[in-house]
DNA sequence: TATTATACTGTATATATATTCAGTATTTTA
DNA sequence: TAAAATACTGAATATATATACAGTATAATA
């Protein structure tokens, strides 16, 4: 981390006092008059110069859009992504992924989860999985018979009870009778678990 | 203080969420496409009312000049208490019938909701509704055709879907064809809604 | 029953704001 | 010693943004 000056010290401490009185960060018109700069290009190259320097990260043609990096901060780690489960490809946290994000506490299920999984079809509905529902997914491989688990065979991910028959073969059950058992044959398919079912969300 | 709407809470919610992400406010177009709406004077009517209800503070004439005050914050999770479905008694809040609580945020499911309750039986599995599971309660006697609600009979309380046949019958249907109906003729018999489902959570 | 509050869409616009460009001058670094 | 960084003034501009205005519709309240 490269030293700061003077100036760009108090460039920053302007912003932090001027967040922590008003609740937003400054424009570049606030910090001159805050500091006593006569052009908003003074407020700017200190600005840069302090997001070069990683005090500041700033939101490229956003009002306002400082943001103070602060290295003790901040994850709670409870705003979790919503997945939508599309039958081709691997449910990536990638962002054009992610539908939006739902704010929960971290322990809120049981087990510690990674995202939600938004359902589609039916074949679990035995099981009380509807379409649309949300499942809490923990991302693990290490699952056991009876897990309701999220599995990917290629490209196709699918969720259902996970049950192992031998060292060869793993069956992929469907609770719902109009839907089959998937045997898979380790030696000949790879399969793999993206994680299982530690709860479910539903939104009427 | 004046209450605030579900509507209205999503919205601070957001707020909160969006600071929380990136550091500052949001302006009326980002609250839009987080949530949804299509016209920036929905969002602009919202902010208008969470001021006059004294949740936030907007600075005139700023961009992102919306400031959260401090009750609002403290305001945002809640405890809920989780309800066993007793076969006999309304489920109600006092201590003894209250097997725990759960954290979570206020505008968690799309309504606002009162309680957690805990599914006894089957009646309701071809809704997806399975034993244990915990359904998101409102409390309401307000209940259209099709809602799942909370209903009690007598000192019978059920969960069922609500379908209002005529202004003297309601029938109380269950999602599983190894129960019947339950007919209720409102000259003879006492129907009590307690609520309605707004959402469900399960933890397996 | 009339009125207000809620909950939106959609359009329009003045202005708040970021950002670039053109300078000047001093200090620090390579 | 040349280049780069610092530290400013001043003007210009595209656009981001708040905000008003015109509607529609429903729920809550007095």
């Amino acid at each position: 981390m490269k030293k700061i000056t003077s100036q760009q010290q108090r460039v920053l401490d302007c912003i932090q006092v001027y967040i922590k009185k008003t609740g937003f960060p400054p424009t570049r018109a606030d910090i001159c008059r805050e500091l006593g700069f006569k052009s908003p290009n003074s407020a700017e190259t200190h600005l840069r110069a302090l997001e070069k320097k990683d005090f500041i990260t700033i939101e490229s043609g956003a009002s306002r859009g400082i943001s103070i990096k602060n290295k003790a901060v901040t994850n709670n780690g409870n705003e979790y992504p919503v997945i939508g489960l599309v039958a081709a490809g691997s449910p990536t946290l990638a962002e054009e992924n992610i539908e939006r994000t739902i704010n929960c506490p971290k322990s809120f299920f049981d087990s510690n989860f990674d995202y939600f999984l938004k359902v589609k079809g039916l074949s679990m509905k035995d099981a009380g999985i509807m379409e649309d529902d949300l499942i809490a997914v923990k991302k693990t491989s290490e699952v056991k018979n009876g897990d309701i688990v999220i599995a990917r065979l290629e490209d196709e991910v699918t969720v259902k009870f996970f049950n192992r028959k031998s060292s060869k073969i793993v069956e992929l059950e469907p609770a719902n009778e109009d839907f089959q058992n998937i045997v898979i044959n380790l030696e000949q398919d790879e399969l793999h678990i993206e994680g299982k079912s530690v709860g479910l969300l539903r939104k009427n």
